[in-house]
DNA sequence: GGCGTCACGATATAGTATCACGCGACGTGA
DNA sequence: TCACGTCGCGTGATACTATATCGTGACGCC
C-alpha cells in the first residue's frame, strides 16, 4: 500500500474523477495540476505562473488563479494558507477518490520545507467536538502545524 | 468570571506584560493594539494603517508591520491567515498571563466574521498526537474552524 | 442560424508585505 | 562628557499575492 503513483497516472485518474462530476480537465488545468504534482513542496500562484509561462507566453495571473481556482473547487489541490501556496491532494487515488472538502491537516517542515497531507480523524473529531461545545457550526477548518519533520529532526 | 475588561485596562495589562519581558509597549505600539481591540473583528494590516493615519499622517506600511511584528511576538495579538487579519489575544488577562506562544484556535463565522478565540486541549492534544505518529515534531499550529456562529445559527 | 455557456486571452488594478536607508533618542561604559 | 551600540521609527521604493473587467472563439442546443 501506500505505492508511489507515478504523475502522468495521478493526471490521469485526477481527469477521470472530473469528468464524474461533469467537469473537465482541460490541458491548461492539467498542466498546472502537473506542475503542482511535480514540485515536492507548495507552490506559489506565481512560482506556477512563471513556469507556465515557458510553455505559454501569454499566461498572465487570472490564467493561473482561474485553473487553481478550479482545481481547489474539485479537490485536486489544497491551499496552504501559512505559505500562500498550493500543494496536491494526496488522498487522491486511496480509495475514497477526491472528496470535495475532505478533512485534513498538514505537516510543514521548518526547515526543509517539505509539507505532507494527512487526514487524522482524531484532530478532526476534536475540532468538531469544540466548535459545538461553543455553539458554532462547523463547516471546514484550516490546520497547519509547523515543526521539524522525521528527516531533519535525525539529522 | 469572563468579566468584560475595559480597552483601558487590556492595554495596561498588556503594557506591564512587556515590562515582565524586558520589552517595551511604546505609544505607537499601545495605539495600533488599541486599534486592533476596538475592532470587533479581525482587522487587516491596511485598515490599521488608514485609522493609524488620522493621527500620524506620516505612517506608512512599514509603521504598521513592526508595530504588528511586535505584538505577534509578545503574544499580544494572533494573525488569522484565512483572512490576512489580526485579533487581540482573549486569554491575556485570564491568570496565566500572555504566553509567547499559546495554543490556540479561531472559530471564524462565515456570516458575520465574528471571530473568537478558543483555547480547547483536546484539540491540542490530538494535534500533538498526530503530529507524534507522523514522526514530526510539532512546534506550533494554525487552526482556523469556519463555519457559523450561534448568533447567526439561531437566527 | 441564433443563443447561452464556458474557457481563456489580455489589461489594469487592488490588496498584502518587505527592503533599504537614515536619523534621533537612549543607555552604557570609557 | 563623549564615543559607541541598540532601538524605534520615518520615508520611499519595491516585491508579492489576488481580483476586476472586457473581449473573443469554441461548443452544444434548439
Ligand atoms: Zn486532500
Ligand atoms: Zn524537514
Ligand atoms: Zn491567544
Ligand atoms: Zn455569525
Amino acid at each position: 500500500m501506500t505505492a508511489t503513483i507515478s504523475r502522468e497516472q495521478q493526471l490521469n485518474e485526477a481527469e477521470a474523477a472530473c469528468l464524474r462530476r461533469g467537469a473537465k480537465l482541460t490541458p491548461l488545468r492539467r498542466q498546472v495540476l502537473d506542475l503542482i504534482l511535480a514540485s515536492d513542496s507548495p507552490v506559489g500562484a506565481y512560482a506556477l505562473l512563471d513556469r507556465l509561462k515557458a510553455d505559454r507566453p501569454g499566461a498572465a495571473p487570472p490564467t493561473v488563479y482561474r485553473a487553481l481556482d478550479f482545481l481547489l473547487e474539485h479537490g485536486l489541490i489544497h491551499k496552504v494558507e501559512r505559505l500562500n501556496a498550493f500543494i496536491g491532494c494526496t488522498e487522491s487515488g486511496h480509495g475514497h477518490g477526491h472528496d470535495h472538502d475532505h478533512p485534513h491537516q498538514f505537516l510543514i517542515c521548518r526547515r526543509c520545507g517539505a509539507t505532507v497531507e494527512i487526514a487524522d480523524h482524531a484532530v478532526a473529531d476534536a475540532i468538531a467536538a469544540a466548535a459545538t461545545r461553543a455553539g458554532f457550526t462547523a463547516v471546514e477548518a484550516t490546520v497547519e502545524i509547523e515543526g521539524i519533520c522525521a528527516r531533519c529532526g535525525t539529522a
